[in-house]
DNA sequence: TAAATTTATTCGCTAAAACGAATATCTTTA
DNA sequence: TAAAGATATTCGTTTTAGCGAATAAATTTA
């Protein structure tokens, strides 16, 4: 198989893909859709402690998913790049068929966006 | 925060993003972008061992990301929501244009697609 | 400069996930 | 029914990744 195909794929893996693999980085990545946040107010939001807040940032920050801007003491974190919540989005579309093929109702359609403030 | 984002999210990540942390995984889901494959075939072209690429569709399986059909010996693996390569599509256009800001040209512009066949 | 606030990092540990190797299971064919 | 082919599973091990707790580093304020 195509060694190009297989190097992209690695790289998208290793770049935005693993990104994604913990449900903590999906919750701020959603929390950061609508606006930008500082570590606390994310912290006191998502009722999780700070130091678990920072290293999850420091993740999504070495991937390229998230900015970091000092503005004072406090440091806010926005999204790079939207797109990632539009392929949350479908991926969503896609639990939620999932879920009504198993004839369990998803609680939420598939199209109302889960953020944007 | 809302509970039941939370518990959504969790759900996202359980049966759907989970299922796009490892590299082996987007390989196979590339590859069944065009078309339906037997276990042999994807590790015949993937060149990775028929019990890896069996473990790990059953991830992708237990998932309902694929679907499953035995054709006499043979068990055909394919896509159930064509939506998750429009995701990781999108994914790769992050990561193409993250790599531009890095100054590092991406082999392959975002919007042609990996596979088809 | 010292104290307070905010964020980042380190340490030790635990749990989850992946692998290779071996083997079991299922289906067809001889 | 036995052999062959294709797929799935199990075992033991290694790797990876997450957490809580403690603390370090950076910035502002007193």
């Amino acid at each position: 198989m195509n060694k190009d195909l297989r190097d992209e794929i690695n790289r998208l893996h290793a770049h935005v893909c693993s990104g994604l693999a913990d449900p903590i980085r999906i919750l701020i990545l959603y929390s950061l859709a609508g606006s930008k946040f500082s570590v606390t107010e994310l912290a006191k939001t998502l009722d999780i402690p700070q130091p678990t807040i920072s290293r999850h940032l420091k993740v999504l920050r070495d991937r390229d998913i998230v900015a970091a801007e000092r503005e004072g003491q406090s440091v806010f974190y926005s999204l790079r790049d939207h797109r990632i919540i539009e392929a949350l989005e479908l991926l969503r579309g896609v639990l939620a068929g999932s879920l009504e093929n198993q004839g369990i109702l998803a609680q939420s359609a598939a199209g109302s966006p889960i953020s944007e403030q």
